[in-house]
DNA sequence: AACGAAATTGATATTCATTATCAATATGAG
DNA sequence: CTCATATTGATAATGAATATCAATTTCGTT
């Protein structure tokens, strides 16, 4: 898969080595589509590989996020979460206070006006986060 | 002057009391227009009382929250800032990732089009955080 | 294929921010 | 003024994230 390559590219660049452990914890978190708190993704890893260390997924996760495979999420929940980034396309978020639940959305004028914004204060921006927070459909009644 | 007199009245609602410490915290921090680390306001706080207890100033932080007189800010370096509300007016903020200047902008825009996102999604929007990060216009050179 | 320098792993210790605990003290309604 | 209740501040506890380090693995080079 292509993503994988990358990361085995980046690993190569960087005069990383290629090991099981690495392999294996990128090629299960690159092929999910959620927002994984390191524990959650130790738990998942460690039924194939009992053996996994904590500090391997935390480094792990890491290293996809210097090779922008992965972006790291704070929520108000005092958790950091880490997702694939899918396609290099970007999103932002939306987050019920009640059950947690984490919507994703694109809205290009946002991102429009958020360069405008930083032009008009001289920045070069690199990065964004914006997160909106209240209750679901669900959840508000 | 007006926001201490709201957090008197916050406390008198909430069926809390009235102490030295917590005015002295309460009445300097909202004087201030910064976005201060726990540790800094404790250390503020301690030049004019000495005997200040860390705790303190984390719980009295945490009553200004509630009382809408502070906001918690999350930038990416790991530490909980806080920065008090003046006049009741929302702004964001751009983040230089080299010399971690602050700098707050307000733009209307942004705001409208997150609550037409919102309201796609059928979500009940109590608040967000937008916040840029890059260089700032001395830092990118 | 074997060597060996350098990187990696995983167990564990450590750090550091925040929260919980609790005895002593302060507050304020009646 | 009294007293139930809230608060304080010192300190312990928690929990996420990082650092340490001996043992092991990787991979470019022989
Ligand atoms: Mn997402
Ligand atoms: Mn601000
Ligand atoms: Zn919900
Ligand atoms: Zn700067």
């Amino acid at each position: 898969m292509n993503k994988e390559k990358n990361f085995q590219g980046y690993l190569h660049d960087k005069g990383l080595k290629s090991t099981r452990q690495r392999d294996d914890i990128a090629s299960y978190f690159l092929q999910q589509d959620k927002h994984f708190t390191v524990e959650e993704l130790y738990n998942e890893i460690k039924k194939s590989d009992p053996q996994i260390g904590y500090a391997t997924v935390y480094r792990t996760l890491k290293l996809l996020v210097d090779a922008e495979l992965a972006v790291e999420c704070q929520f108000s929940d005092g958790l950091t979460r880490f997702e694939p980034v899918h396609k290099g396309k970007h999103h932002d978020h939306l987050i019920c206070l009640k059950c947690g639940k984490i919507i994703e959305f694109e809205n290009d004028k946002i991102e429009q006006l958020q360069l405008e914004v930083a032009r008009e204060q001289n920045f070069e921006l690199t990065n964004h986060k914006c997160v909106l927070y209240g209750y679901c459909s669900r959840c508000k009644e």
